[in-house]
DNA sequence: TCTGAAACCTATAAACT
DNA sequence: AGTTTATAGGTTTCAGA
């Protein structure tokens, strides 16, 4: 599979709404049969393009209703730092994305939790403890306007 | 459902991870036979607590490399405004994820591209044409350090 | 709420166009 | 690359504990 054809895209483009459609609803949508689209998400799959499957879950009803963005410098940016901040981040399991940017910010954070009580804990108890952060400056999500896994391929 | 037992946040912890996992397979993971937990995940359908199935792409893969982040802060902060904005915003398919913010900055954008070039292009065809954006910094993602769409619960 | 059995359907593979 | 056919195994339903 050197480059993926209309039919790979289109297929993509269904998973990456709804993954439970089964492999004969898809061939429906393609006027095809089940077999070579049993195989594209196969060959999908194998060569990475789908990366993985999950369910999507309601934070709200889960009791994670605080969403916050935390903009993060580091104190001193040799290597070792670096790879030892990420480290400790991945720990982390409220921190659902880490990104390290370009420019002035070297940090995003995206974190989930119950309450900004719990905001309030956790940077006390866990951020703070990850040394040779410089700068950290918390944002709090009002609403979500929008969100998706998608990409717009 | 009043409330989730341990069975049900297991569930859930599992097919947040991996939700190709088998009704059988789960069942077996938790010493149950197939029937209580496929009565189980219905349930969690059914009332929300799973909002949707989807499958995660490779960027990379898919000629998405480009991950950008956008402090938008609007002019005018009317109601009729704000609506506006975030009616414009949902109709760009580039733009995966918009959360309006408590603070300094009223929106962020999570922006997907595939170049630099086509957010050149972006910025100054599509965001610029929205009315109403007083101010508007670019960020880029150098690295992805970990990002995942399950919640900690 | 669970177990276990039965019916049904889909996933998967093989043989062929 | 696709269709058709065949079958193992999962999904789904339901009676009973």
């Amino acid at each position: 599979m050197e480059k993926l054809d209309d039919i790979d895209l289109k297929i993509l483009r269904i998973l990456q709404k709804n993954s439970k459609k089964t492999t004969k609803e898809v061939a429906q949508m393609l006027n095809l049969t089940a077999s070579p689209v049993y195989e594209r998400i196969r060959r999908l799959e194998n060569k990475g393009y789908i990366k993985k499957y999950v369910a999507l879950l309601d934070k709200i009803q889960l009791n994670r209703p605080i969403t916050a963005v935390c903009m993060v410098s580091l104190r001193y940016h040799n290597e070792g730092f670096i790879d030892k901040f990420e480290s400790q981040i991945k720990e982390l399991k409220e921190v659902q994305e880490c990104y390290h940017m370009a420019g002035k910010v070297d940090f995003f954070l995206k974190i989930n939790l119950q309450s900004l009580d719990a905001y309030h804990e956790f940077v006390r108890l866990k951020l703070s403890k990850i040394e040779n952060i410089g700068v950290l400056e918390s944002y709090f999500v009002l609403k979500e306007i929008h969100s998706t896994t998608e990409f717009f391929i």
